[in-house]
DNA sequence: AAGAGCTACATTAACGTTAATGGTGACGAG
DNA sequence: CTCGTCACCATTAACGTTAATGTAGCTCTT
């Protein structure tokens, strides 16, 4: 009844009366074994249902062949999309997946440090809660590897593999200019990450570019004020109780660039209520392309994220720089473009597109 | 340059003059060792910057503290927030987290139970695609300890902690039946797992129990034939396509139950560029409550699921097991109740609700 | 035919940790 | 004074793997 011995080298060894490392080099298909030697060890290795210990091999190797993955909070459709790629594009590589999730939480960060070098893992995956840096500076003096994902964090000497935020939020005002707003909002995320910074700096330079007046211009901060444990970070619920007020004050052909699509939900569900339509005499436009933005009435206009591409990049950029260990490699930093896909949220005077989207 | 080399118990013995099992039991908190040295050596550990060597500690000690978890899609909202409560409620009990992502993938289901066993995890959190159960076998087989998340296999001899979908979809569909709707329409999704089996017996119970004749019912399987490699597996587009003849025929006073939100949004776009509106003539009921459920125009009455207490469940049922390995326990099923929050979508000939939905 | 070189294996050591066992000095009891 | 006890620490072995080194037997050379 007592949990089956696992079966080791030893006991193949022994099996085939043979010496341990004999059966250690055969299974691992090195030379100096006879090819006969060796299609009997496997043969026998087979039979028992011999299963490496990664453990025992990553302590000799001293590589754990683990990255280790910090997550902000796995319930953005963003960071849900680039776990799956990070494990997939990992596994291919060998790596296996060792997966902390701070909740925006810097109690948890600092755990997810201790646990990463715990672990040993060979290199770390890290969306980072701003702005501390410390705790991941003794990261990388440890000797860990590190690549940051999405955001970036300036006082870092790191890799960084992200989202052109800032082009993207340049395009999106200027196609938000092009539909003939003339009052244009901001709603951003309160929080001080790069990603808002970039996204800022790409709103302001498309004002710039048209000579858009300050007066024509708003910025407000969507307060992120958790109200439980386990909620998402990002609730709509706070944006909605802004664009309440929005509602109420917003004049005729006037556009709002939102930092994420759950806060256009808010912004819908408000403007709603107060009786005015999105995409006629207010125009949309939000970041993410969550899934629900085509189906949105009317469709949501919103820039489409290549978290696939960001998560595989990610690795990629991580195991190159396991690979060539201790050599210090200038500083990387990979962005890939968004993808403003266009819906009825942002045609202004047209009634909502029947497509559910495309680029 | 080279990555500096990580301090061991040994660098500490050689550095305060005595030998690592002293150290080691100093550090460990265990008798035996003098408190004036033991605080030295913690000084001194503290000085060096040691951290322990889990791999190491695992090896010797033949327990990994680590728990296995195989998901099938972490941007599925459940799944997800799921995830969150796993990490954290593991990371309380002192294991971490390896994480694997089947994406609904058999293969990628062998290659989690390799993962798992190569590592000689101590348990695993799976929730499995169907139907094959001989891997898991081998898995169990091997001594790992394992417990079924959300869906259940009947034919393998393991916990199982889940919702109860039948009674959940049995009260959705009595308060869709409440609402005075005289057709009903069931959307489900076309996959061979016990989620799906449960929410169509209770909604069958429930039709039976208020003798609603078969005339007046019909099943639908929205097809999940996936697009791309990293899409949904629930894509609402899918139901959008089916939706779209249903928003033909179907005739007012019909209440339709579908098996998860994201078809729910199909629904709601075929139904709104059909004409037809949902919460007067068509009632809509889903199932996962959504961030978007309560934000949609009418919000959707959907089915809350505590998917946070369902991981943090499944993990103490997992560790308990681990805790008497080898006592064969009978098997446990724990399932938490669903929480229907009705909104705008289920309320007939009646405006949409103002509140954002409460239970 | 003897040394060189090769093949095919065994032996030994190491990774960093914990557990089991050994040993030494101080102290108290008889 | 001697023996046992206890506190404290050292020594040894073990976990399962891989790398470095050792060795026996064979073949090839000259």
């Amino acid at each position: 009844m007592n949990p089956p011995r696992r079966v080791t080298l030893q006991d193949i060894a022994t099996s085939v009366g043979l010496s341990v490392n004999t059966v250690s080099r055969a299974l691992a298909g090195k030379s100096a074994v006879n090819e006969a030697t060796r299609a009997m060890i496997k043969a026998e290795a087979d039979r028992l249902g011999y299963v490496p210990n990664t453990m025992a091999r990553s302590l000799v190797l001293g590589q754990a062949m683990t990255i280790g993955v910090v997550i902000t909070n796995p319930s953005n459709p963003f960071y849900s999309r680039m776990i799956s790629a990070v494990e997939q594009r990992g596994s291919v590589l060998g790596y296996s997946v060792l997966l902390v999730v701070s909740e925006e939480n810097h109690t948890n960060e600092l755990r997810a440090v201790d646990s990463m070098r715990r672990w040993g893992v060979d290199g770390a995956l890290v969306v980072p809660v701003q702005p501390e840096v410390e705790h991941w500076r003794r990261l990388m003096a440890a000797g860990t590897e590190m690549v940051l994902v999405n955001r970036d964090l300036p006082e870092l000497d790191c890799d960084l593999v992200g989202i052109d935020y800032e082009r993207s939020a340049y395009e999106a005002t200027l196609h938000l200019l092009d539909t003939g707003v003339e009052q244009v909002y901001l709603l951003e995320e309160d929080l001080q990450i790069s990603t808002v910074r970039a996204r800022v700096d790409g709103f302001h330079r498309a004002l710039a570019e048209r000579g858009v007046p300050p007066e024509s211009v708003r910025e407000l901060r969507v307060p992120t004020r958790r109200r439980a444990a386990n909620t998402l970070p990002w609730e709509p619920a706070e944006a909605y109780e802004l664009a309440q007020h929005l509602a109420a004050d917003v004049p005729p052909r006037s556009g709002i660039l939102v930092g994420n699509d759950s806060f256009a939900l808010g912004v819908y569900r408000a403007f709603s209520e107060a009786g005015r339509v999105i995409g006629d005499e207010v125009a949309v436009v939000g970041f993410g392309d969550h899934p629900f933005a085509a189906y949105l009435a009317p469709g949501l206009t919103s820039v489409r994220l290549p978290a696939e591409q960001v998560g595989a990049a990610a690795v990629d950029q991580l195991v190159a720089r396991i690979g060539r260990r201790g050599s210090a490699a200038p500083r990387a930093r990979i962005s890939f473009p968004g993808d403003l896909i266009v819906r009825g949220s942002s045609t202004h005077r047209q009634p909502a597109a029947a497509d559910p989207g495309s680029s």
